[in-house]
DNA sequence: TTATAACGAACGAACATTTGTTCGTATATT
DNA sequence: AATATACGAACAAATGTTCGTTCGTTATAA
């Protein structure tokens, strides 16, 4: 019986922790959230922490790296759609949907609080979203190509995009799934 | 003689430390600036600060206080207007973007920053940021209305014109003024 | 079955820094 | 002389983190 019971009536503490810390960031912001706040949420000690982290920032790496890679892995899938630059745009404002109202303390992280990361991570972050947009960037490209999407600067367009897709922000407050068909009515 | 002479060959210590402050809130964040930041940009001392303000809180809330005095200043012209709400929503993003460009760093610690006001300001704030909000979703209503836009919430429609109107700080970085001509190509 | 060693996970106390700010004072301008 | 402005030193509070320890459970030895 060297195997691991049934036990964890509890959740995993380490899971409790990433997730209360993400709701608090997301709150305060990283810079204003404490450890010592954190340990009020989770009713642990600031100092039983660091059984299951090495630091604080250690958090928000995690948090920001592991929301980055669902959108790369989203963008992938995307990518190999074989359908039409619209369709594809389409799939995208989707994904963000839906990796926005499956966790919406840690998209809200990810998106702005990702600076706050020490200089090592800053940089490989910053790789991950740049590769981001360079793909976003490519469809809208291919849209403007066949002569779907009108615009000058695809680059332009693509801070467009991303920043109108904050208004998800305003409205995944409950644990609402929020399903896809309000946005394409609201899209025209 | 007890006019101010043309003597400021410096300029005007308070003004230069809201300058500084408010690019350095912008860059790395209000909780993460710290007055000693602040006094190396300046070249002041830490303790000269308090010559000129009464607390680091009061630097945030002129900033973010003064700003929303010019949203809702060019909100009140754009209200005066006798014009389509096609045209008042075009003047309204013509004042995003003149205020922008007239100061970057001031726009977008407003934006971002405000939320570290301290509880009577932050009451103050919200109460002046919802008035703004709330006549730019009466013009939209408006177009709604007379059949031009074509919308269903009126809200989400907000958030999404709010939101969209950020990519102006991606491009507002050197002291280019940057006219409205590149705007309505974009807006189609 | 016991006794024992090992371990994960929790804690309070204490730490070195960093924080915003104050105080006393010196210098310069009016 | 008086006022405005600069500074260094110092402070209390808050910060992230470490330390030594304890408690309960699990694996090993007798």
């Amino acid at each position: 019986m060297t195997e691991k019971a049934d036990a964890p009536l509890r959740r995993n503490t380490k899971e409790l922790i990433f997730e209360e810390a993400a709701q608090l960031f997301q709150e305060k912001g990283y810079a204003s959230s404490s450890m010592r706040d954190l340990a009020e949420r989770t009713g642990l000690s600031p100092s039983s922490f660091y059984n299951h982290i090495r630091s604080k920032e250690d958090i928000l790496k995690e948090i920001c790296f592991s929301t980055a890679e669902k959108f790369l892995n989203g963008m992938e899938d995307v990518q190999k759609m074989m359908s039409s630059p619209e369709d594809k745009l389409r799939a995208i404002i989707n994904l963000h949907v839906t990796i926005a109202a499956e966790d919406i303390s840690s998209s809200m992280v990810f998106s702005d609080e990702w600076r706050h990361l020490s200089e090592p991570l800053l940089s490989q972050f910053l790789k991950l979203r740049n590769q981001y947009e360079l793909a976003f960037q490519e469809i809208i490209e291919e849209g403007i190509d066949t002569g779907i999407f009108k615009a000058l600067d695809s680059r332009i367009a693509l801070y467009t995009f991303l920043n109108a897709l904050r208004w998800i922000y305003f409205l995944v407050k409950p644990g609402k799934t929020l399903d896809s068909t309000a946005l394409k009515k609201d899209l025209e």
